[in-house]
DNA sequence: CGTGTAAGGAATTCTGACACG
DNA sequence: CGTGTAAGGAATTCTGACACG
């Protein structure tokens, strides 16, 4: 789905007053990867809806004292426990598929 | 609601990516009063999703030959039967109340 | 009327670094 | 580690005007 959530077309000043996060830990947080804007020709950052809530999930994690790398881990987590769900189905499918036979 | 369709957060170079009009079109139709950006503090416009749509639309009417005034008036037409429909149903609401008096 | 363009200036963003802690 | 800031430069945008038609 083409979304407008996840269209990366806002600049970071928007971001910024739209999170209420300055620049610098915007970028900050780019670094540290957790969050992947797009970029113009001319190599300004683009981000979507999407990233900015993204980015008050990370402030608010932040304020709970949670350093960037433990964000990045749970995020992975979160995409494991995913990919986890995605082989169990898979594995029931598998194992539906075989008694067929 | 606070949709994210609506929300003014995009600069005049991504939107006439978006749309594939010129700058100088763009700004054009919004003195031609078919088009409202907000602006930041220094005066950069702001445009939402809903007038990329809106630019798009304009863009079709005026490969069409309609003039940007045939447009604006078209809007205005938009409006006035929208009033119409609201004022009929309001006609009815008051007329049913009538009756029951 | 609708749109392109060159012009000069202002606002916005970028990177790398130093600072504090 | 996370974030502020000053620095210099580059990308982006703004306005008013001239041009063509």
């Amino acid at each position: 789905m083409s979304s407008y959530k996840d269209k990366k077309v806002i600049t970071i000043g928007i971001i910024s007053e739209l999170t209420g996060l300055s620049e610098r830990k915007i970028r900050y947080y780019e670094e540290r990867k957790l969050i992947f804007p797009e970029r113009t020709k001319g190599g300004t950052r683009k981000y979507s809806f999407d990233d900015v809530e993204r980015l008050v999930d990370i402030a608010n994690k932040m304020e709970d004292g949670m350093q960037t790398f433990d964000i990045r881990r749970m995020e992975q987590k979160k995409l494991s426990k995913k990919e986890l769900r995605e082989r169990m189905l898979r594995g029931q499918l598998n194992a539906a598929f075989n008694m067929r036979k």
